[in-house]
DNA sequence: GATGTTTTTGACCGTACAGTCAATAAGTGG
DNA sequence: CCACTTATTGACTGTACGGTCAAAAACATC
């Protein structure tokens, strides 16, 4: 049973959006590029209620990774796995619909709302995860969560794989062409130039072709 | 013609090996997590020296960045092109063999030199390009090297492609599986991910897959 | 050896940083 | 109203950071 009342002076503030403040920032700048006083501006917070409420930098940035893998890396599974109800993709054959979809958003946040912080997960991946086995543990369970969810998508391709290792095989392929394009949106790269490593992505996805 | 004498106290250091301590620096580290302090132990350089000689932190990154494009990008590329005589992969239809070898040297490095710190022009894409307008300049200038290459190599896959359009639209592809597997490798992916991810990409490189 | 030029060096500067803490505020239960 | 507990606050600390500079050193020329 959770706790109703509690005692002692209550927070001011909701948990929840402090996270999501703290994980835009992170998501921006990166966990070197910010500092606690980015935090405190973002979130409101003083920062001894940062450290108080959520402990020190580090671990601020790794619930930012939890919270993050709740979220965002929790909407792509799900739209991966056809759970997402608003989409129209959840039937049992709508795998190739899905996974273009998902590389699509990739795009849309390019061309609609300009978005240069990719994702955080990759960016996590790229200049933490190597330095802090913390990091890196909660980036490899996210990591498992989408392989694990482009495999639901593949499945859902009607006469495409003939083997579980092929389903893998592919999932990982996809993997890495997702990631990649985060990058190269990262970069600066044009829309065509994402859309051009979508279809690449999708043309190894028909049937005929094997 | 260059000047062979030069007036005034000569340089104690060869500029070039500077340069490669700099960049292995801001390679493993990134922008943000490499102190100048970091840089003066690695060079054997004094601060006033590498300022003197370089400019500040931004632009020995820059040089960096550069000298990256010079070294490790220009050989990915005269591998692709099939320029590099040493490798035997040379020939006008090599092109299938090349593009494995290059996916390849990613898998080595993870598994022969336990390699964490990826391609430089990827970390720097993820965590300083959308930040630094210089940077992305640098960025983008390699990347289209890097796909011109992919290009050639593309062109080299007897009865792959038919059209302009398609090559590049492949080259782009494949651009993106190897940036992917660079952020899985510094995710700490195995072996098996990373040949998973080059097996799909290199499955849509045969002809009969259109 | 005097002059001019460039490099080296280490001390120095101001600031921005992550993290701490004691005082105070705001609740609860008795 | 009085303990008791927890949260807020802002001042504080020490340090690590990027960057500067004057003095000395090392060369060439004359």
């Amino acid at each position: 049973m959770s706790e109703v009342v509690s005692i002692g002076r209550p927070r001011k503030f909701d948990e929840r959006e402090v996270l999501i403040a703290v994980m835009d920032v992170f998501w921006e700048k990166g966990f070197e590029g910010t500092a606690m006083s980015d935090l405190v501006e973002a979130t409101g917070l003083k920062k001894g209620s940062l450290y108080g409420a959520f402990g020190d930098k580090r671990a601020l940035y790794l619930k930012a990774l939890v919270f993050y893998d709740e979220t965002e890396v929790a909407v792509a599974a799900d739209l991966l796995r056809g759970r997402n109800q608003s989409d129209g993709l959840s039937a049992p054959d709508a795998g190739y619909q899905r996974i273009a979809a998902l590389l699509q958003a990739v795009i849309d946040a390019v061309a609609v709302h300009g978005d240069r912080r990719g994702c955080l997960l990759c960016n996590a991946a790229v200049d933490q995860a190597p330095l802090d086995p913390a990091t890196e543990r909660s980036v490899t369970a996210s990591l498992a969560t989408l392989e694990a969810a482009f495999v639901e998508a593949i499945r859902a391709i009607p006469d495409l794989i003939a083997s579980v290792e092929e389903g893998r095989r592919i999932a990982r392929h996809l993997q890495s062409v997702y990631f990649g394009m985060r990058v190269l949106a990262k970069a600066g790269a044009t829309v065509e130039v994402l859309q051009d490593a979508k279809a690449g992505a999708l043309a190894g996805l028909y049937p005929h072709s094997h």
